[in-house]
DNA sequence: CTGAAAGCGCTTACAG
DNA sequence: CTGAAAGCGCTTACAG
């Protein structure tokens, strides 16, 4: 940048006054400073004659403050992550902050270390989707209070700020659908993972199984928990086994790249299923719209999840230390409801 | 955060040196500045004892460099510039450097103020998906010396670096694809805008209906850039009066969401299409895959320019002045190539 | 109402 | 080989 900077001082010396006034100034202290009326306009018009813009970087060491969020998500390029970062960037842009992308690929070594560096660039605060297997580098960043705010996971035994789907309500809702749409053998297919969001979905589905008295149709089918390209293989391995054991007239598939790998199988593998099979995911709007058998998904709330995690964090950074729990309702999109 | 930060003289009193030698020391300059053997060992080995992390604030004021780089595209949840960004993302912490992200959702005064806010944040440099209209904007940029680089999209007139897909030669090859596969009757959907990128893909189109005899045939079809939603609506209309209209044998999608659009509209619709019709389309494999007509598509190679992109930009922060223009090479995958 | 000055935590000529 | 000190560009008590 060839064009010299503007500096506090160059407006001062125009103004014939010090740097600390015209920092009161520009930073809106005037009232309290109680500076002279003359002075402030002088001031401002001088730092709109040369385009003043004051060096974000001085501010924060001297303040101790960044203006920065870190988030640390699974995956960027995933739509999911993608879309929530969107409204986290909005709101924190809305509210005069910047925001950091980092992504783990669900390493636990990569999580560390992306807190480490995201820390050491001193943001104000963190939002993270956790990888699993974090639980020690989380409970040092509790001890350090580092503000920060979990968003669509979180740890049963870590005590700290959380906005999450109501997991357990979106399966449970999402089975008596099936069943009043008089399906009885519903398959459920998830990731194996002792994650506590996939746990919920889990539990609402053998729930609302058993609470229909189906206890005994029960189908956990679980696949394994890796990268997007081998989830797709993974599945697709899968559901061929799938269709040669059971009977099945349903099924949910608990997370959106599960589902969207499984349509793609059946349709790929033109595995023959039953013509009443009924389909309901998470999310996933896009291919459901292009596939038969879905009669319905959970819509996530990404909008609502990315920005109230957003203001807890600033709630947090600002000095509120109440720890809040967050959940927020999913829509079920069925073709009736018009999705 | 509680635990006092341990800071550089911590470091330098416990080892009964200066700050000056723990800064050289633990920036690897212990050659350079023939620090003695021992101190340095006994640097690194406090350093590591109190897990010093350096201030990167304090750094960046002083040296000048804030290792940052900012990322400014139309829309992080847009499935084609999230990926973008995770690979930007991932090149440039390998190569030191972290990014911040801004969406300008395609206006040009959402673009100059995030460029503003990205300057006075102190980026060493900028990648940008430059919106229309903000070729001012650009030029100021230009002038002022700002390390930057053009990702996907260009200002013809302005001399700067840019990584861009061979835009003209997709279309050219994809038209003489479909031509050699027997049809004749090609429409091209497009957005309308003057936008060189699309421009291209125009023109690349026209040339290859001209250089087959075919340029009676031309169809094009505009349909309006806005926001992913209403692209949606305005594909759908457009799609119905297209099949009305026209007797066509293939669709060439010049853009993703057009494709998904457009895919879409002819199976909600249950739009009558000829038996023989043809689609490509830019990326959206997961849609390709749900749908029978498609026979290809046209593959960015996101990574490459993702990449590609950060590597010319460090090149830049680091004094490389010499414009670079690079076009990186679709990939044509068919059913036939096994896509 | 206003100014001189300290200080945020580093890096880096400069002097020895 | 090593240290004392200036300085990056701000903010903010402190003194008047």
């Amino acid at each position: 940048m060839m064009t010299k900077k503007v500096l506090l001082k160059d407006i001062a010396k125009k103004a014939g006054v010090s740097t600390a006034l015209v920092s009161y100034v520009l930073n809106g202290l005037e009232k309290e400073k109680r500076v002279g009326r003359d002075v402030v306009e002088k001031i401002n018009k001088i730092a709109k004659e040369l385009n003043y813009q004051p060096n974000q970087i001085a501010r924060s060491l001297r303040s101790g403050k960044t203006k920065t969020i870190g988030l640390i998500i699974a995956d960027i390029s995933n739509p999911f992550s993608g879309q929530i970062a969107r409204f986290i960037e909005g709101e924190a842009a809305r509210l005069g902050y910047t925001v950091i992308i980092g992504s783990t690929d669900e390493n636990s070594t990569k999580f560390s270390s992306l807190i480490d560096s995201m820390l050491y660039r001193q943001v104000d605060g963190l939002i993270m989707a956790p990888a699993e297997g974090s639980s020690q580098k989380i409970k040092k960043l509790v001890k350090e209070q580092v503000p920060f705010v979990f968003i669509d996971r979180y740890f049963p035994g870590i005590s700290a700020n959380h906005v999450v789907l109501d997991n357990y309500e979106a399966t449970y809702n999402a089975v008596n659908y099936l069943i009043a749409h008089g399906r009885k053998n519903i398959c459920l297919i998830i990731y194996k993972t002792l994650a506590v969001h996939m746990q919920q979905r889990i539990l609402g589905y053998k729930h609302a199984m058993k609470d229909n008295g189906l206890e005994d149709n029960i189908i956990v089918k679980e696949i394994p928990r890796r990268s997007y390209f081998q989830v797709k293989a993974d599945t697709e391995k899968n559901m061929d086994e799938l269709f040669a054991d059971k009977k099945m007239d349903a099924l949910l598939f608990a997370a959106n790249a599960l589902s969207i790998s499984g349509l793609y199988a059946i349709r790929k593998h033109k595995i023959k299923v039953p013509d009443e099979l009924a389909v309901i995911g998470f999310d996933g709007h896009e291919v459901f719209d292009f596939f038969e058998p879905p009669i319905a998904y959970i819509k996530q709330p990404l909008e609502e999840m990315g920005t109230e995690a957003v203001r807890i964090l600033v709630e947090q950074i600002k000095g509120v230390k109440k720890t809040v729990h967050t959940e927020v309702k999913h829509q079920f999109i069925s073709r009736e409801s018009g999705g």
